[in-house]
RNA sequence: GCCUCUGUAGCUCAGUUGGUAGAGCAGUGGACUGAAAAUCCACGUGUCGCUGGUUCGAUUCCGGCCGGAGGCA
């Protein structure tokens, strides 16, 4: 009888283009779940084309939460996804169903599967205004002194040009009186509720996943990339205006570039986007990768995921 | 046909007054705790077009050949 059984997850990650979508639907089809993206431009509506939303279609009936509930005037956080996400899975768990956690933001999926605890309350611009100002005056290197002054294990780590980690660990530490070196501590203590199945997505050739991403890039400009971004052009606030898809369209609005020019740094940005999405999920040892140019068919690739999810699912109670 | 320029890293090019070479971009690896599709770090050997000659030594000078660009009656 044990009380405290974990809630088992099926995660799939990797990067884009890689096909995560899809094999997150099959996965909730064959299993009775429901999808819980883990994308930080999903969740804002307008952008449906640059972030790759599913489409009604490509969700085949299944649930979809935490896609497109946010105006892209509003800010969003790690912190904001864990709250939000968590209540999902409580939601999906309590209808008998199970979570699929499909995404390519490492750090949202890493901080609700691990259960990275955040602070209380949100992030005081006020004091990140006037760290910002004082960056400005005195220098990186000042700044990064400053740190090593109430915080010297994270400004060890820090470069002294990674000026917005700087600020972050000043700011941390005058709203909360403790470093975040010591938060990030106290953030695992609880440990996770959750068990995860952690499925990665990638390809033996790197070639092969750049050409599917520079052919997704022309799909989405034929599906109307540039009227989209056009329309939000200037629009978008915080986190959505990071987004890759509008803002290297902005040169070709301006009349500096042409638009294929536009579309061909557009996909380098993604291609490098997709490479840092691969450094951040092979550091997870617990991933189970596969790579999708190892398949004669996408249904073999989902055969063998449906494999992984099966033993998963009927092994032994939480352990291993 | 003749003349001129040109051929160096995947691309654009620099350079070596003769001692086998280096930038930018591209690419690769890594980091990442409230902006994360963001942000930051590290990494440069390549028949110096081919082939002869001069030289202790040639990618560098000279000749020929091949490729590219432009010009001339």
């Amino acid at each position: 009888m044990i009380m405290n059984e974990k809630i088992k997850l099926i995660v799939v990650a990797g990067p884009t283009a890689s096909g995560k979508t899809a094999l997150g639907v099959e996965i909730a089809k064959r299993f009775n779940g429901e999808v819980v993206s883990a994308d930080s431009m999903q969740i804002y509506t307008g952008m449906d084309i640059a972030s790759a939303m599913p489409t009604a279609e490509e969700m085949q009936g299944i649930r979809h939460h935490m896609l497109g509930f946010l105006s892209q005037n509003e800010r969003y956080s790690v912190a904001s996804y864990c709250e939000d996400a968590k209540k999902c899975i409580a939601d999906i768990v309590s209808r008998g169903k199970l979570p699929v956690i499909v995404g390519g933001t490492g750090l949202y999926i890493n901080s609700l599967v691990d259960n990275i605890e955040y602070t209380e309350g949100e992030t005081d611009l006020s004091i990140r205004r006037a760290l910002e100002k004082e960056l400005e005056e005195k220098g990186a290197s000042a700044m990064l002194e400053k740190l090593a002054g109430v915080d010297p294990e994270s400004a060890s780590r820090l470069h002294e040009n990674d000026t917005k980690r700087i600020l972050r660990a000043l700011e941390f530490y005058r709203q909360y009186g403790i470093t975040i070196t010591e938060q990030a501590r106290l953030s695992k203590l609880n440990g996770s509720p959750y068990e995860p199945l952690m499925i990665g997505l990638n390809a033996r050739d790197r070639e092969y996943l750049y050409n599917r991403i520079n052919l997704r890039v022309d799909i989405m400009a034929q599906n109307g990339l540039v009227e989209e971004a056009r329309e939000c052009f200037e629009k978008q606030k915080g986190t959505a205006a990071q987004a890759i898809g509008h803002k290297e369209l902005t040169s070709y609005f301006e009349g500096a570039s042409t638009l294929a020019e536009a579309l061909d740094r557009l996909k380098q940005q993604t291609r490098r986007y997709a490479k840092r999405q691969l450094t951040w999920f092979r550091k997870d040892e617990r991933m189970n990768w596969l790579y999708i140019d190892d398949y004669e068919d996408k249904s073999s690739l989902y055969n063998t995921a449906f494999l992984l999810c099966e033993e998963f699912l009927n092994n032994g109670k939480g352990d291993k």
